[in-house]
RNA sequence: GGAGAAAUGGCAGAGUGGUCGAAUGCGGCGGUCUUGAAAACCGUUGUCCUUCACGGGACCGGGGGUUCGAAUCCCUCUUUCUCCGCCA
């Protein structure tokens, strides 16, 4: 969430950037600054009620020390009212934390200033587009039909375990799968990432920290026994280790990555765009994480972008990179690059990683700080993630664009993963 | 799952109702000394809210309670450790 300085150091600034998201927070805007203006008096009026309640408390332990029993009786009589003042205003500053809070979290981030305008998809600004789109012979096939063809992906098998969108990885394809992310696992080593293992079960306070958490509630699989959500992306786990977290400036940026299975109940999704792995319930992918320094975060995001393409690049997949509008952004980042693989029997381009930088606005909800050794304040440090990559539609687009008549031909760079060139 | 013990500052570890935001040691930072380093010595060393500032307030695992006053007493939750049971 936005921090209450900013909003009130740049309040108009605010409601007009966020404009772009499409989102008029005039109205919230100016609500979190009455609430807060009568927090800060509230606050002064505790401070100084418990401030004189201190100080009797202190004076009649003096007296009862001292033995002066009578007049410490005396004394204590006048303490009542002096409770029930503050009483009453704890209770108000509570309510009045909790009133913020709620105007807080409905307030989305506020894009970067480069963020086009627009409603959805269609407003996107293609920035690059790179790779050659393949001829396929007269026969090609979706991925779908290679899957069954060459019996490496059972969509039906899945099915009857669990239900649609959880399919059953067979032979070959199962071997893909763990070529895939043992290689996007390496190139992020290679990177200057750690690679971390986290849960992929999360408590609610690491929804929220990231902001999956109070909103979209219902794309999350819930454990309601144990009040676990299944991870829908591994930058919750890896994004919160950094909860409550002050780090050295010198640490930054912290760069982690993870591969995880991910979750998505994906409700209300159900249609033309979910055939074969365009659209799972359960994926796996790798992600990569950045804890920045506000100065540099978006030279950060740059190099993430840089890499995602590099990982692209080397399986050979054309694609294209999109600058998110502003309708397209999502509720917490302030600027998303997309990077769509086109999938040439299907002829669609997909989407496989999205590589955002969240500024200071999950910072703040995680109270993620740094400090600098010759400074005495902390300040929010910036947090980026970018799926590098997430697998199902990288394997879409290999299987359809990397067919051939005798089989499917695997991508050089995972030779040393994987004991055969051709699935067939 | 059952029984018991514990949770204090970066770490270790005092503190069982009153000037305790918290002794002491280690670590960190700054300094003296040194050609440099070590040792020694001196100083400093948490987070948050509020204030232009002085100052004030909150925080000793989380939440609640008792009390004029709680790190200290009570309730509750969580976590950790030990023992038993179960188990990959």
């Amino acid at each position: 969430m936005l921090t209450i300085n900013y909003l009130k150091e740049n309040p108009a600034e605010v409601i007009e950037r966020l404009k772009v998201k499409n989102f008029d927070a005039s109205k919230l805007v100016q609500q979190v600054l009455d609430i807060d203006q009568e927090r800060r008096q509230n606050q002064q009026e505790l401070d100084s009620i418990l401030a004189e309640s201190n100080a009797l408390s202190k004076e009649i332990g003096i007296m009862f020390k001292n033995g002066k029993a009578a007049e410490a009786n005396e004394a204590k009589a006048k303490t009542g009212e002096l409770k029930e003042k503050s009483r009453l205003l704890t209770q108000r500053s509570n309510e009045i934390d909790s009133e913020i809070w709620k105007l807080l979290v409905e307030i989305p981030n506020v894009p970067h200033s480069s963020v086009p305008a627009g409603k959805g998809e269609k407003e996107n600004v293609e920035i690059k587009s790179a790779g050659t789109i393949p001829q396929l012979h007269k026969d090609a096939l979706p991925h779908w039909d290679l899957a069954k063809k060459y019996d490496i992906i059972d969509f039906e098998l899945g099915n009857k375990l669990t239900g649609a969108g959880f399919p059953v990885y067979k032979g070959k394809g199962a071997k893909l799968q763990r070529a895939l992310i043992n290689f996007f696992l390496d190139k992020a080593e290679e990177a200057g990432y750690t690679e971390v293992q986290p849960p992929i079960l999360v408590n609610e306070y690491s929804g929220f920290g990231t902001g999956q958490l109070p909103d979209k509630e219902g794309q999350m699989y819930h454990c309601t026994l144990d009040n676990f959500y299944l991870v829908p992306t591994a930058e919750v786990p890896v994004t919160n280790i950094f909860r409550d977290v002050i780090l050295n400036a010198k640490e930054l940026p912290v760069q982690y990555t993870a591969y995880t299975p991910c979750f998505r109940r994906e409700a209300g999704s159900y249609g033309k765009d979910v055939r074969g792995l365009n659209r799972l319930h359960q994926f796996d992918k790798v992600e990569i994480v950045n804890v920045a320094h506000p100065d540099r975060s978006y030279e950060v995001l740059d190099s993430m972008v840089a890499y995602v393409e590099s990982l692209i690049k080397a399986l050979g997949l054309p694609y294209r990179i999109l600058k998110l509008c502003g309708g397209d952004t999502s509720f917490t980042a302030a600027l998303t690059y997309d990077f769509e693989v086109y999938s040439a029997a299907q002829e669609k381009w997909l989407e496989v990683s999205s590589v955002s930088n969240f500024e200071s606005y999950q910072a703040n909800r995680l109270k993620l700080r740094f400090k600098d050794d010759n400074e005495k304040k902390t300040q929010l440090a910036h947090t980026l993630n970018g799926s590098a990559l997430a697998l199902p539609r990288i394997v879409a687009a290999l299987l359809e664009n990397n067919q051939t008549e005798d089989g499917i031909r695997v991508p050089e760079v995972l030779a040393k993963y994987l004991k055969f060139e051709l699935i067939d």
